[in-house]
DNA sequence: TTATATATTGAACGTTGTTCATTTTCGCCA
DNA sequence: TGGCGAAAATGAACAACGTTCAATATATAA
C-alpha cells in the first residue's frame, strides 16, 4: 500500500472531481461524501486529503469546474443584433444548463462555506469571467466610462436569475410549472433592462 | 427515568425552537445539531424525536418562525403615499431583518430539503403570506383582474432580492462593501418597477 | 395501593469528516 | 545490481453526527 504509479497528482485531481461530479449528478449533494468519492476512484479516503485540504475544498474545486462549464456554454459565438437578443441567448444558455445539470447547479449555488469564510481568489476570478459575459451584453445600455453601473447591473441580473431558480427549485416560491420559472426569468430581464433604458434616458 | 412533568409538548416545542434559534444566531447553521439543541433545553436527544419527525422537520419549523418574524416586520402600519415609497419601506424592512439576524436568514434560504422533497403545505402558506405584502404593494401597477401577472411580479422581486443577498453574503458576487448590496437591491426594485410601468403603458 | 400508560432516557448503530503512524513502493545513487 | 531515502497510499482510529428503541421511571387512573 503506497506509491502506486497509477496516477499522477493531476490525474488524481481530475479523477476525483469527475467522480464527485458523477456522484452529485446521479445521487445528489448529500451523497457527496469522502468515502463515496474515494471508492469511485479506487483509492482510500486518506488519499483525497493529499489532493484537497478537506471536503469543503473539494467542493469548491468542483464548483470551479461547474463555473467553467457554464461559462463555455454561455460564451457562444453567435452574433445577435440587439442587446435584447443577446440577453435572451444568455438566458437560454443559463436555463438550459440548469435543466441539463440540476444537481450540479444546486451545489454551485446552494453550497456555502462555514461561518464567514470566503471562497479563494481563483474562484472569484471564475465568477468574474461569467459575469463578464453579462457585462458585455449589457454594455450598450451604459456610457463607456461608467463601468461601475455596468458591473452592478450584471451582478444584479445574475443574482436575480439565481434567486428565481434557487427558490423555485427548492419549493420556496409556491410555483408549480417549470414554465413559470422561465416566464419569471424573462420578465425579470425584460423589465429590468427596460427600466435601465428609461433611467438612462432620464439621466 | 421518564415522564417529567416539567413541560408540556407545546412547551417542549417552543423551547426547542427557541434554543435552535439561539444556537443558529450565535454559532451558525453548522452548530445546529440534535445534541446541541437537546443540551440547551435540558433534555436528551431522543426527546426531540417525540416533538419533531427529524432534524429536517425541526429546521423547517424554525424557518416557519423566521418567516413569521419577517412578515411581522414588513407588515408595518405606516401608510406611504406612492407605490415606490411602499416598496422602499418593504425593502428597508427586508434588509434590516437581514442585518439583524443574518444567520437565521441564512438558514431560511440556504437550507434545502434532501433530493426533491417539498416543504409542507403550512410552510407554503407562510411564504404566501409574505409574498402577499409584496403583491399588495405592487397592485397599483396592474389591472385589478390580472392577478397572475401581479403574483409573478411579486415572486420575481422577492426571488431577485434573495439572490442578491444570498450570493453576496456567501462571497459569490465579488462584492466588498455592504453598501453595494443595498444599491443593487434598490436598483433591482427601481428598474424592474420602471420596466413594469413602461410595459403596462405599452400594453 | 396497585396497575396501566406514557414520557424520557441513553446506550447503541451506522455514517460522517479527518488524522496519522505504518507500510509499501518508486527512483536514484553507489 | 543492490539498497537506501523519500514519498505516496493506506486503513484503523477518533470524535461527532442523525436516528432508533428497549428499558425505565413517573404520572395518572382504578
Amino acid at each position: 500500500m503506497a506509491r502506486r504509479a497509477d496516477h499522477s497528482r493531476e490525474e488524481l485531481y481530475e479523477n476525483a472531481l469527475e467522480a464527485a461530479q458523477r456522484i452529485v449528478e446521479t445521487d445528489g449533494f448529500r451523497a457527496l461524501t469522502a468515502r463515496n468519492v474515494a471508492d469511485a476512484i479506487g483509492y482510500s479516503p486518506g488519499t483525497l486529503y493529499n489532493v484537497f485540504a478537506n471536503l469543503d475544498d473539494m467542493i469548491i474545486h468542483l464548483n470551479g469546474r461547474t463555473l467553467d462549464a457554464l461559462h463555455d456554454r454561455l460564451d457562444s459565438d453567435g452574433a445577435p443584433e440587439t442587446t435584447e437578443q443577446r440577453l435572451g441567448q444568455l438566458l437560454n444558455g443559463y436555463l438550459g444548463y440548469l435543466e441539463d445539470h440540476p444537481n450540479l447547479w444546486n451545489v454551485l449555488f446552494e453550497y456555502a462555506l462555514p461561518d464567514g469564510q470566503q471562497p479563494p481568489e481563483w474562484y472569484g476570478r471564475k465568477v468574474e469571467k461569467v459575469l463578464g459575459l453579462l457585462e458585455a451584453a449589457l454594455a450598450p445600455l451604459f456610457d463607456a466610462n461608467d463601468s461601475e453601473a455596468r458591473t452592478d447591473a450584471a451582478r444584479t441580473l445574475w443574482a436575480g436569475l439565481h434567486g428565481i431558480c434557487s427558490l423555485s427549485s427548492s419549493g420556496k416560491l409556491q410555483i408549480v410549472s417549470t414554465q413559470s420559472v422561465r416566464a419569471m426569468a424573462e420578465g425579470l430581464v425584460a423589465n429590468y433592462v427596460a427600466g435601465l433604458r428609461v433611467n438612462r434616458g432620464e439621466g
